[in-house]
DNA sequence: TTGTAGGCGTTATCAA
DNA sequence: TTGATAACGCCTACAA
């Protein structure tokens, strides 16, 4: 069970601990001999040295923490693929936490990724009726991190994107197709993104001088399968919009599911547009291209910066542009 | 940046280490003063314990590692899911690698992780065309593995899945439904999964009398890109198959895609059909589902039995069954 | 060029 | 009921 450690080592081959030791972190300073003698060793008894209690002295465990909302949703793999990719080239190990939107898992396990001493942390908090003493904490601990997404009052590293202004586009480019009766499908409560898209859904209808029913905003969805349910009612409903915005794309997915089963066509029936502009989308759905993947580099780009200056930088605060990709799942009205 | 130590609090309290240690640990035998004062000092100074000097002695790091080929894939992330859900269950943390099919980096972060000791490990290993010398040498140093596929000649605890009968299952309902001229899409070279789906796929055909030209065979799919690629093949292709088998869901998306706008219809002009019943799919594919999900909680299952037992038990080897979903992608030429 | 000693934060053992 | 000490595996000084 055990793994060779410096000390079986040493006895194997009658040297000193600190030599071997020495030799393998290719210090300077040592015989040919002892050299071979040492790496032969090492190599014949598979020795891969204990990264633990190499972390015990040496201030760094070369491990960074991820605590994402769903790793099944395209959003948040992406990010982790971005964020992945960049620890693999700095030689880190990647802790994965994927709390499911619970926010005692994100608190548990960003403790005990704490108690693991990881060397930094990304976290992709729930940002909405939750407090942030965990995040505070790390901040007192001087524990390095950077968020998607902001905390109002709490100066730190963050990417965002700007949903507001994205959710301005999709609303302006639906009513610029003549559309007046729109819905909107939120996100989690939690959510800070669903609240933002709201709000520059509903200041656009504004603007525009359009009102919206209560009707037409659908609370909540979370999954393909709350798509459906939307999609669902939808058709059931006597005074439909004529155009529903969603959370997201995988929402989207639920409704157009929901629609095509029943014979409701898009955009014909019903212009539909989402968030995300995720890969796995066959349908020509409208959406705004959020930029994840280079989020979640940069992400990890930050943090590293930030673990391994020498002095206190400024904080890097970043938000990444949306972008509307006009496809075919708007029916122009004019 | 320092966390607070035993020893601080020790200092703190005016107690010795060892008395605030058995305090934090819950053992018996303190008085209630004690382990009060214990309590509020570690409270008020955000005491985390040490996770990793604790696991210099204690043989348990509480963290396993996970290895797959692709986070971004529905396949794997599902797979991800359940090992993560079933791991927060007992307490540990997982470490993610997503190998991006890079033998070179499973090989180098399944060697970071057992520097870092973790406690198992879950593998996805690349199995065709590849050495498994760093799976051997788990075994060799009785780290506690588990793997999704397994490896000939190596006797270890796996889960895998019967695609050589699910790929016999969709080939036959083509067949049922009249069609003779089949074509197939194989994944990764060093997919096993590939090689069974394909091998099921070659014997079906033959069982029933039926022979596959070549040129409807296409290598090496990966992503969603790579069925575009085929979808477009096939549409400039004059003897086209009735029917294409595609080594998953994403990359008939991929098709899917590229007929959509090239006005192929499918099932009209084209059967499609692909393996893992992904949830993020609006075209009613048929499909062959995988239990992934499942999959994922049962490798973590057999894991954690393997890390927390006394005698080394029977080695668990399991074959889940894939299971056709018909839907409506598959014409009757009948 | 190599060896000895001490420390990192924790737990376990044994003594007080 | 509490405290001192060794040990876990490694690294860094410093001494030989």
């Amino acid at each position: 069970m055990m793994n060779i450690t410096i000390a079986d080592l040493a006895r194997i081959t009658g040297l000193a601990k600190s030599t071997v030791s020495g030799v393998l972190n290719n210090k300077s300073g040592f015989s040919e001999k002892t050299r071979a003698k040492v790496l032969e060793a090492a190599e014949k008894h598979g020795y891969v040295p204990n990264e633990i209690a190499r972390g015990l002295t040496s201030k760094f465990t070369k491990t960074i923490g991820l605590v994402i909302k769903d790793i099944t949703n395209p959003f948040y793999n992406r990010i982790t693929k971005g964020v992945q990719e960049v620890a693999n080239e700095h030689g880190y190990t990647v802790f994965l936490c994927s709390s499911g939107e619970n926010h005692m898992v994100e608190v548990t396990q960003v403790t005990a990724m704490v108690g693991k001493r990881v060397d930094g942390l990304i976290i992709a908090p729930l940002l909405e009726g939750v407090d942030f003493d965990h995040i505070y904490e790390l901040k007192r601990k001087k524990i390095p991190f950077t968020l998607l997404g902001s905390i109002p009052g709490l100066t730190c590293d963050y990417v965002q994107f700007d949903d507001y202004n994205g959710s301005i586009q999709v609303t302006n480019h639906l009513i610029a197709n003549g559309h007046k009766k729109i819905g909107f499908v939120t996100g989690q409560r939690t959510s800070r993104a669903s609240k933002l898209r709201f709000q520059g859904f509903k200041d656009a209808m504004m603007a525009s001088g359009l009102s919206l029913s209560e009707e037409h905003v659908f609370h909540e969805a979370k999954h393909l399968e709350d798509g459906v349910d939307v999609g669902n009612q939808l058709i059931a409903m006597k005074d439909r919009p004529t155009a529903l915005i969603c959370f997201d794309d995988v929402i989207a997915m639920g409704v157009i599911k929901a629609c095509e089963s029943a014979g409701l066509k898009i955009p014909e029936d019903l212009s539909l547009v989402g968030f995300d502009d995720i890969e796995l989308m066959i349908f020509p759905l409208t959406s705004v291209s959020i930029p994840t993947y280079d989020a979640g580099k940069l992400l990890a780009k930050i943090l590293f910066e930030r673990i391994f200056e020498e002095e206190v930088a400024e904080y890097r605060q970043v938000t990444l542009d949306e972008k509307l990709v006009v496809r075919s799942s708007v029916k122009s009205l004019h």
